[in-house]
DNA sequence: ATGATATCATACACCATGTTCTGTATCTAT
DNA sequence: ATAGATACAGAACATGGTGTATGATATCAT
């Protein structure tokens, strides 16, 4: 990609983080972003056509290092032999803390709920091997309340209780949660 | 209140749950809810300030009706003594049923934020007295995961797996999260 | 019946959005 | 190093939704 593009999708990337750890998404203009990033304003637009675009390749941008190594994982077979499944989810919360000062801001006002299902779209992916099946209890019902408890525990976790350790975290989930 | 008022505003809440259900709230206009509703423009601003408010105020008109029960043994503190609190979750469920329909459009999109923490907030009040404080667990994050787990079942539910009865959805819960 | 008030219809100013255009700066390939 | 391609800046513009103001009409409560 041109170094030119790269500095600006960065600029618009850290503008509009800063912008939503003040400001609810709603009420942040494409003005704002402009701002703060210092660009022209048909440069904002080359690059995405709305803001709610700009806000899902924020989330992509964000996963995408999040959960590298799950992905990887996944095509070389390699990762899910070597450690356990709590392993993986400590891993997880390690990578989530790298990028809690971009998350901070996601979690709350409208654009939670988007970033959510982002989170739990790759959270799916990783708890689906390892979902327990309890007799008469629907699987994708288990499966629902297992990602969005684990979703809840990493808001909670970084809205306000981030001194604790991606080890601390993961033990509350795992004693709070049957899997 | 005024009956005409009183017509009014549920002519807005009416054609406010029809849209929801077929578009996302941010691509809801104040002139589609007046076109539904059948309204004069500047009746709809005396009624509510923004297309927020009228979220709000939906809300709140649903939460009151379903949570009506247990707001009312608060009260009088003659309910929590006759019934257990599965009975009472079982009974709060029965309340979403019929409102079901309603509810369905407001999980959805971004206005699913604005109502689940609504519904989390009334939670708070139901669960407070029941959350069982595990070792070296903070309470508060066990409250979260115990009202957060309960939303999903509510949406888990209400969206695509709505013929299950009160009382399964009940037990599912209960066998899932530990409170 | 009458005074109060809710509604209607219209017009309006305001603001954010997204597009278009021209000139300039920066990159890439030869 | 030069030329062609491409990204950027800045401004102007049309569009559409928002929220307000006004006066006339219909409905309410007593």
């Amino acid at each position: 990609m041109d170094r030119r593009q790269r500095r600006t999708r960065n600029a618009i990337f850290e503008a509009f983080s800063v912008l939503l750890e003040n400001k609810s998404y709603s009420s942040i203009t494409v003005q704002d972003i402009i701002d703060r990033a210092d660009i022209g304003r048909s440069t904002f637009y080359a690059h995405f056509e709305t803001k709610d675009e700009l806000l899902k390749a924020l989330c992509i941008e964000i996963f995408e290092h999040v959960f590298s190594d799950e992905l990887l994982s996944e095509e070389n077979h390699d990762f899910s032999h070597h450690s356990t499944f709590k392993d993986r989810i400590t891993h997880i919360l390690y990578h989530l803390q790298e990028k809690q000062q971009s998350i901070k801001g996601l979690f709350s006002g409208e654009c939670g709920e988007v970033f959510l299902r982002y989170l739990k779209e790759y959270l799916y992916f990783v708890f689906d091997d390892h979902i327990i099946v309890k007799d008469n209890i629907p699987r994708d019902y288990a499966m629902d309340i297992a990602v969005a408890a684990f979703a809840e525990t990493v808001r909670w976790w970084l809205k306000g209780h981030s001194d604790y350790t991606p080890e601390e975290i993961s033990r509350f989930y795992f004693e709070s949660v049957d899997i």
